[in-house]
DNA sequence: GTTCTAGAAC
DNA sequence: GTTCTAGAAC
């Protein structure tokens, strides 16, 4: 088994199950980029967004319900999340992302990982819904954009703060 | 997706 | 000399 089918692997034990409907799973991530990081995927076998067509439409929302309950089960605050995907996923089986908006983790460590949640690499599920709404299915970035959107400074996501490097990030969301 | 680590950056 | 980044992983 490859890494790629990691997720696939992890929803099968009941016990990786934070919430579980007849349609989607919740579980946490295994490597964590915030305080509180979950995802959420589909029971159908979906590889990725760029299986997605309209058809699909009512199954993001169940997805996104999920997403909701996960916050409130936890005793936290929608607003304080941020609920996407990732332009360019990694891992096999659509999964949305719940992260806390802290990014205050230990997992934190590449400027991959940040920008892959703080730029364009981070599609909001409103956003994503209404493009595949409107278009019936998730074009792919290009690849130069890709690089483009990797290669960005290290922009904080809560004030006007550009790191020099990410343990300088890192210490500076810890004052936020 | 992570781990490891060479060599760049400081 | 140490910190930090970025590319290979058969």
């Amino acid at each position: 088994m490859s890494w790629q089918t990691g997720l696939i692997k992890t929803i099968l034990d009941p016990a990786n199950l934070i919430i579980s409907t007849d349609i989607a799973v919740v579980i946490a991530d295994k490597y964590p980029k915030a305080r509180h990081h979950y995802l959420v995927l589909p029971k159908e076998d979906i590889a990725s967004i760029f299986q997605l067509n309209r058809k699909h439409l009512p199954l993001l929302e169940e997805l996104h319900l999920l997403a909701r309950n996960i916050i409130e089960v936890r005793g936290e605050c929608f607003e304080s999340f941020r609920i996407g995907f990732h332009a360019q996923p990694s891992m096999q089986r659509l999964h949305l992302h719940v992260i806390s908006k802290d990014f205050v983790s230990s997992w934190l460590k590449t400027k991959k990982h940040w920008n892959s949640f703080n730029t364009s690499l981070f599609i909001p599920y409103e956003a994503l819904y209404e493009n595949l709404s409107k278009n019936d299915k998730i074009e792919r970035l290009p690849k130069a954009k890709v690089e483009e959107l990797l290669s960005k400074p290290l922009a904080c996501n809560q004030c006007e703060f550009v790191a020099k490097n990410i343990p300088s990030l890192k210490e500076h969301l810890l004052q936020h």
